[in-house]
DNA sequence: GTGCGCTTTGCAAGCGCTTACATTTTGTAG
DNA sequence: CTACAAAATGTAAGCGCTTGCAAAGCGCAC
């Protein structure tokens, strides 16, 4: 903020009326004469005046911002998301605050806070899995708090998401039924991050079910990026017998998994079917195609600020929204290699 | 910002002490004896209390949010170097406003006002080419603005960055030392960007310089994803005589055209070579590697950080820095192919 | 001229926080 | 036990803005 910049009463004392008046000009327009107006409008071009915004802040005990939490930005999976709901935000009028935590609820936790110490009107966070004390905090402050990429019917809480569990069932099934009965998963870290405990546990539970022995099948759980993810490849090919496919948690994962498996001379899906989750943009364009669940994240992200600002001008009002994935077919998933 | 926040008379009147006591204690904690200071924090964490932005802001005329319009979210190549610069400012206790302008000159205009008016003391933009306008507005209110991902020596503006000129001239340099004599180039559209168009310019440049004539070189400008990529690569393979490498102008442009050219059964860099702009991660990964140039993203996120406070905190005490690239050399690019 | 409603403007009380200064408490030397 | 400095805490005055309420100005009918 700066020293120098002019005020209020400088305006007013330039165009010879009240603060008050020159409040109204800026909010109120049509509650102050026409020549005054005009006068004020001289004197605020003249000084260059724009509002402080604390004084604002302060005096209306409204930010127009509202904060997100995202667990990372070094990764294209929540970018479109993110970019959908800052669009249909602005258009309102409304200002978003990023954070991110880094997949750590501790720093999320932090994250909450500074955005609320912002002022932040409210609050859009990824999963639903937080901390004991996060939430109290959340819960104590009646913060509109709406949680994107995860849907809890029945809860008090807002989602605008799918059911993950069900959509890594899904593509479970899927690799299954293409003839793998010998599988590994790469999954991401589930402590802390409901969305890959639930992959991961319908995963599970569609092998399960499919008669498959649990016991035999490889879970590796690691960060989301392409070089833990070539790590992951490593141990796992290194196993015997050989998986067939690879189930992973992400796009990045499985992205990671591919392109190592061709470094080492592998065939996607010849000696190895990979399939992913999420569709980012490089699913469609690595060689082979990824097979991979697709999330409406543009689609996620407008409504979440729709029922977001709903909920903040009018408390209550917002409302959970279950989203839909279904899985896009490309080349990395094949039948088993005899 | 929510109507029942507990403030400091609040967390006052639970600790039993005075309101400037508690403001010590979060201030400056030394100057407060150890036993208040921990029945203080006590209250502090029952009733949740975070101190209002607005009041913060008011008293001390200082917002510690920087803000930073960044030209697209939607893909890496931001990511890391925002990481770190959002890192090194959060380790002073500053917060970070993030808005994006979709490389359009206007929108960034649009975002700078938004991030002033939430009272930003200082600014990170990337790049300098922008309009008159806008240099005009950042200008008159003396706002600390710092540039990155370019350099220019001997300007009055704060540069955080590097020459794209010569950087593009010198993997132009070394494509051409491959052998490679029939080249194309897919640039990132230049108007309006002024990295796209340095580091074009400097390609043709080097070309130039090493005999080839110029207007036998197709340019094709295109948006950075790896849809467009793919297009302009369909352009150029039906051209004869076909080019035997492409420089792109970034590594999303040349990853796509990689991921095009194997999946329409072109042998990388068998039947073609492709080179990079910027190491974001998954040139290192994307099969085969890409030969691309370095930017040192994470130290250029850091060292900007560094300024742009210095700048804040002591007009004039900024420096630019001129940070250095250097070529990556990985499979994609080989000799021409006979 | 008076009185009426209406519009336009000013007054002043905060909003939650920091900080210079005043006051109280504590510690220490004599 | 006293005296005095240092440490800890309290008091109160803003920071720039909005807004309920009061006052002033105006046009008009009588």
């Amino acid at each position: 903020m700066n020293g120098n910049a002019p005020t209020l009463d400088d305006v007013a004392r330039a165009a010879g009326v009240s603060a008050a008046t020159i409040s109204r000009c800026i909010n109120s327009p049509d509650r102050v004469a026409e020549s005054t107006r005009r006068r004020v409008q001289d004197a605020i071009d003249q000084l260059g005046y724009t509002p402080n915004f604390g004084g604002r802040a302060l005096a209306t005990r409204r930010t127009n911002i509202v904060g997100a939490v995202i667990p990372s930005m070094a990764n294209a999976i929540f970018a479109e998301g993110i970019q959908a709901f800052q669009e249909e935000l602005s258009r309102e009028k409304v200002t978003l605050l990023i954070g991110s935590s880094n997949y750590d609820p501790d720093y999320e936790f932090e994250q909450i806070q500074t955005l609320i110490s912002h002022g932040a009107d409210g609050l859009l966070l990824v999963g639903s899995n937080r901390p004991e004390r996060t939430q109290r905090f959340l819960d104590a402050r009646r913060i509109p708090t709406l949680n994107v990429w995860c849907y809890q019917p029945g809860s008090d809480q807002l989602f605008v998401g799918f059911d993950n569990c069900r959509a890594g069932a899904d593509i479970a099934h899927l690799v299954i039924e293409s003839g793998h009965r010998n599988l590994a998963i790469v999954s991401g870290i589930c402590e802390g991050n409901d969305r890959a405990a639930d992959r991961l546990a319908g995963m599970k539970q569609a092998i399960g079910a499919k008669g498959i022995d649990l016991s035999q099948v490889t879970v590796l759980q690691t960060k989301y990026s392409f070089e833990h993810a070539a790590r992951a490849f490593d141990t796992i090919i290194a196993q015997s017998p050989r998986p067939t496919a690879i189930l992973a948690g992400n796009d990045v994962l499985a992205v990671g998994l591919i392109e190592r498996a061709r470094s080492l001379g592998f065939s996607v899906p010849g000696d190895l079917s990979v399939t992913g989750f999420d569709d980012i943009s490089v699913a469609q364009f690595v060689e082979p195609g990824l097979t991979t669940v697709r999330v409406p994240q543009v689609q996620m992200g407008q409504r979440a600020a729709e029922e977001l600002l709903a909920e903040i001008r009018h408390p209550g009002s917002g409302k959970s929204v279950e989203m839909l994935t279904h899985i896009i077919r490309r080349g990395s998933l094949g039948p088993p290699s005899a």
